[in-house]
DNA sequence: CAGAACTTTCAATAAATATTGAAAATAATA
DNA sequence: TATTATTTTCAATATTTATTGAAAGTTCTG
């Protein structure tokens, strides 16, 4: 098989990935897209490859720009912007995982916490599910943490160990 | 705060992680909801509390069971159908995680797999990022199958470790 | 500074997804 | 078996989310 036919089918991959995630389809497909690619494209290049229009383009771009997942590039002599992705897979998941806790995770723990401290505990099992979670997702905060701190080898030494 | 206004906020909070991780909004409701409740609830006490429509209700009831979340319970007596929820968070987080590895993460992995194998790299930064994605994703997929073999404990324990 | 190249915005529109409600199916009771 | 209670299905509808494209904005260049 052909590296671009490759490409293709790796980029309908991640979009539908993403979408059954909550991320929109045209966001991850532009993500990889750029990780497939070995040179920065421009937003022209992106349009033509996915077949989405200019508008559509420029706001994923801006979206994965504010993921961390994608940086500008400036070409010598060129006037427009290039786009490209890290190629990283560690350090993609290291910042997928950052970005979603801090958008989506951390808000529902702070609810969950502040639930904690201030109901007035007359169902013990709902209180108890509410310590419980408060718990688990204080260790898991941890873990990605450390996760997000780390270096890839240091974190991969870790899961070795932790699953042998 | 009441108990009771607390779990409205608290289901409310789910509702909307959730609905930001791909898992329609009403199903993650009435999940937080069971979860929530001290006693198995029937399809019109999750209506009523919830407002939704009796369709609407029993579609994500059959999710949630499909999705080994919550459990018909029978009561004596009683002609319809009552549902609870597990309340054991270490089990929930598990349950979860190896639902959606099974249906959304596996596919995707497997069409990874195979351009691995196959794509004749033309592209040797490519082949690269399928071959550390394909690393990445056997760690990842042999640490949650650890998780969800393991028992609370162990895992907990482990988590313990790894972080400290 | 004028014009060209390029980027951003956003109201209109399209597409995808969720919800309703009533009819059909099923199960329980007498 | 006929009646009633309960669950399931699904076409119609509503809601949410994504996409378009053209106008407005910006930046660069001669």
């Amino acid at each position: 098989m052909k590296s671009n036919e490759a490409k293709k089918e790796f980029i309908q991959a991640w979009g539908s990935l993403g979408s059954s995630w909550g991320i929109n389809r045209t966001m991850s497909s532009i993500h990889a897209l750029l990780m497939s690619s070995p040179k920065a494209l421009s937003t022209e290049e992106i349009m033509e490859e996915l077949q989405i229009s200019r508008g559509n383009a420029n706001m994923n771009i801006r979206a994965l720009i504010d993921w961390g997942l994608v940086k500008k590039r400036f070409i010598p002599g060129e006037r427009k912007e290039f786009f490209e992705a890290g190629k990283d897979i560690w350090e993609i998941a290291r910042q997928i995982a950052s970005e979603r806790k801090r958008r989506e995770l951390s808000p529902v723990l702070e609810v969950i916490g502040r639930l904690k401290e201030t109901e007035d505990q007359s169902d013990p099992e709902f209180t108890a599910l509410l310590k419980d979670m408060h718990e688990f997702t204080a260790t898991l905060t941890n873990v990605m943490d450390r996760f997000q701190q780390s270096d890839r080898n240091w974190f991969f030494k870790k899961l070795i160990k932790l699953i042998s």
